[in-house]
DNA sequence: TATGAATGAGTCTTCATTCAT
DNA sequence: CATGAATGAAGACTCATTCAT
């Protein structure tokens, strides 16, 4: 490249970097494709899934998934700190909002089902390994920010006060299970009526 | 049982048999130790345990366990099937007292956490393999009990309206997994407080 | 045993004895069932058939096998000679008659199927083990019966004259490998043409 | 072939392609050992030589023989397919020389001994598995083949009239048996002496 | 002596990771 | 950098042989 063209890195960091910065374009786009994809099979087909078969099915060879995420467990952590973050952010907005029970509306959202957030059901429920350990950070991020809304929902008195925000986020995994467990097919009404349910046991008696 | 009915179950083990009948007392014995061993492991460690560990563990050679569970997939069923079985026989006893509030009491007992309710947490939880599949009797059968004793507790008003035995069952799940999640370390108490908040979504508003 | 029945045994060797000499009644009985279930299942699928398998066919426990038969090559041995002793002694009743094409009828026979003869096509076809290093003896015997044919049919001038007794044994086993190869269920004609057709080519031209 | 005809193979290999077009040259070359190996490790020791014996005489590791041929099986039909696709040429070539005698040619060479023809002897004769079930295609090729050259020369009157194209298979699969149950050591000669006077069966009385 | 359970070395196969092209 | 072939350490499973009942 030439130095004619030094102006187009420094406007790059528009959208949450994952560990992608200063990478080529085409390389970016491949590290995305393979994280999407790690996802996506994760969810359906738990933690045994080849890494042959995530490059091939991302439509890139091994050697690129080792480039980007050097051993498999470096991709389940990358997999699952995306989605954590994305639930921090979410948290974020929410709290900005005011809205006495937005903890409820959080964990809706947490457990509303769809593809989008399989990857975390499975992450967290399969419990193969332990966020808590493997990324700390992200983990203890999204503790706090549930932290401070549950403080305020206490406050406002629409939740039940014998318990944590570990417990609750104990909870929030359990939901995800039930889900998973109600059956791939059970569809949106039926996991939310689930979900529904388990978040009923937080609420004052 | 008093001493008065001796002529019932005198040649009868006292629990209830998996199918180890007509087996030499040694081969029995080896079935007992590799199940209880894998029971074990797969709850520790999860499903990827070596079969050559588990045998290892168990004290007896790799061969020896395929001589008894002749897949590992058939080992996971048998560990599974097993501790459903006991929770069938507990139910049946439940159903026995009259107590309308026997269903939480199972759900309870269920949870509970301990050693020897981690296999089950396990098998359910990881959903790696789907017991109804698998086994379509044996979860049939727990399910038809849970049946039995959430009718009773509907009609005496005790549990929500708007649930199913089936959905109980995933909640039940999900409260295997919210105990797993919260921890190996987590201790009777932290564990039964979670279950309980729960099950606590299954009561009436 | 008392000693009052010590004529037991000089009677005994009226058939060709194999190795089951001063055996109990049963204990002769379990060997011939396992040779001869060895003999079967060896000519239908190979010598790779299990131990187990052939313990279970013959309706013995494996360790029964072993006592009779201390390794699978001590089996396969056995089932050779067996076989060979009885060709040996056809040989014999041959030469008797005097007849100068007794050769051709000795390897007509040979290779007359059936199930009789399977086993020997098998052990001899397949070569996977070589008789003559495992049983110098018998093989000799046999190779030595026909021999002294081959010399009788020389000088009747009924057989070409540049072939050796070693070479016989060569054709008669390419014999059997063909007609194992133009299938289990050629039928006893067929395979009876082609035996023909290779033996022909032993005739003086 | 004259300096007169450049211009018909340039691009063509010599020895007709296996399954292994368009592979990367590394990749071509594994696959050519692997295959070689296990021609001359069947041939010598029959098919129950380990993978891991073959992979290690071939210079690689025991995952680059399951990439080339996913599994045993694979491997042995690769290994028999590659020398009928051979033999089918020398057919083709035969053919177009006119030659009445033809057939015996080809069949002459499909029985001369040395290393090249131990792997089709192993592979038909030991018959432990069926050719003509597991490729269908190569088989009927063959034998096709055979069967012009056996209507060419039957017209001509140098082959007996009652043998047909598959009976011709059946001998050539005994030749091939005869020859190594003359022994590994016999050498050339013998060896064709013995193929010989099987094959001389063939011609008319 | 017969049985059949137990053993454990050995087999095929998979797959995370490395490396030549 | 991307590719995909090669690697090799396990893993599940088999089976000849031994040994307790």
């Amino acid at each position: 490249m030439s130095s004619r063209t030094p102006d187009r890195t420094p406007a790059e960091p528009v959208t949450p970097p994952g560990d992608d910065r200063g990478l080529r374009a085409d390389a970016r786009r491949n590290r995305e494709r393979v994280l999407r994809t790690a996802q996506r099979l994760f969810a359906a087909h738990g933690l045994g899934v080849p890494l042959d078969e995530i490059a091939r099915r991302a439509g890139v060879g091994p050697g690129t998934v080792h480039r980007h995420f050097p051993t498999k467990e470096a991709l389940y952590l990358a997999v699952a700190i995306d989605r954590i973050r994305r639930l921090v952010a979410e948290g974020e907005a929410l709290a900005g909002t005011g809205d006495p029970a937005a903890l409820f509306t959080l964990l809706s959202r947490m457990t509303a089902s769809g593809a989008e957030n399989a990857a975390v059901k499975s992450a967290l429920a399969a419990a193969e390994f332990d966020l808590r350990d493997a990324a700390p950070d992200a983990a203890a991020d999204l503790t706090h920010q549930v932290a401070r809304l549950l403080d305020r929902a206490r406050r406002a008195g629409v939740v039940r006060h014998d318990v944590t925000a570990d417990e609750v986020m104990a909870i929030v995994a359990g939901a995800f299970a039930a889900i998973r467990h109600a059956g791939e097919d059970a569809g949106q009404e039926r996991s939310a009526h689930i979900a529904g349910i388990i978040l009923d046991g937080l609420r004052p008696r």
